[in-house]
DNA sequence: GTCTATACAGCGATAGAC
DNA sequence: GTCTATCGCTGTATAGAC
């Protein structure tokens, strides 16, 4: 059902999901009343998913490679349902509900990195010349490019892994020396693939 | 015209154009032959105001303040324009050459920011413990903000400035400790205002 | 529940008068 | 060039048989 992705959730019409789904218009129409609850209904399932993967703040000893781990799984997931960020616009359009349902999930996340830069603050892995505020700027950093990376891949035509490196490459600047190099080493495990 | 951006593109109809323009829809017809060829004309407007803005290459001394200057002065053009940048699938779907002509905009901008970062690290302004690597991802760092911060601004209703300190505070992290205060310095000039 | 058939609205595009 | 009128198509949604 997630030709919304291939043609663009405007463009695509009851009639196509229909056929997709093998069975037929009126049919479609019954089970779910029109495109606005359909949409509502993609977009609960994506938040489960979303809900189901790990975060970073339950289980405690959360290193590099669980961060990576954790990137990986999501940015998998939201390529699945990459219409609800690429076409924003045209999904609220449609179901204006998902996007306070969008916008708490954001805030989840910044929330989750803000505790993770904490801790590793904590732990001794960052600078200490950074003041309070660039560290709050990387949490925005990465709220940034969580929510706008499925736009940047369609310009720059660049593979999901691409994004997971680049992602991951936003704490480095910010990390002791030593530190650094560890982190630019764990890049060399993900794999090259669309 | 630019109500593309209000409405969405493939919400926005001929009819509703040519209410706008206060023409008939059949006028309307007369001089654009169809919406492909509309859009193209609105991209070509908007890459030959791209192109009188100043860039970084021609005149030589590109400081700070010119950095912000040029940014501000961009992200104002890209922000009128930005349905075509929040809405590229749609874009694209109608006018397809758009597509490779945004391409070519965006490698002539990673090129011109490659060649700032080589400039600023000859004159001693950059940290001297990052890697070519490190040098080449902040240059795709500017990319990747540039075609995706119009998107962000729509989860995020953040204002125009909020992006363009955003994108200025990159630079941050890679400068040389007292250079970081400096830059730190000229944020503090930017008007708030949407 | 599932189907076919159809109503109804809105779109892009064209024709033809002025 | 600009208008009005209209065609042909496609979209959503509903009605009604099975």
């Amino acid at each position: 059902m997630l030709l919304f992705n291939k043609n663009g959730v405007e463009k695509v019409t009851t009639r196509d999901i229909a056929r997709q789904a093998g069975i037929s218009q009126g049919n479609l129409h019954y089970h779910y009343a029109n495109k606005e609850l359909l949409i509502e209904t993609l977009f609960e399932k994506f938040l489960r998913k979303a809900d189901e993967l790990s975060s970073f703040t339950t289980d405690k000893p959360f290193g590099k490679e669980d961060v990576l781990k954790s990137m990986r799984e999501n940015y998998r997931l939201m390529h699945r349902f990459r219409f609800l960020f690429v076409e924003s616009g045209a999904v609220w359009r449609s179901a204006p509900t998902v996007r306070k349902g969008t916008e708490e999930l954001l805030e989840r996340k910044r929330k989750d990195f803000l505790t993770l830069i904490g801790f590793y603050q904590k732990q001794g892995m960052l600078r200490e010349d950074l003041s309070s505020n660039q560290l709050e700027s990387l949490s925005n950093q990465f709220v940034f490019t969580i929510c706008s990376w499925l736009t940047a891949k369609d310009f720059l035509q660049q593979p999901i892994d691409y994004f997971i490196q680049f992602t991951f490459r936003l704490w480095i600047p910010y990390l002791q020396f030593d530190e650094m190099k560890a982190w630019e080493q764990v890049l060399e495990q993900v794999p090259s693939q669309t």
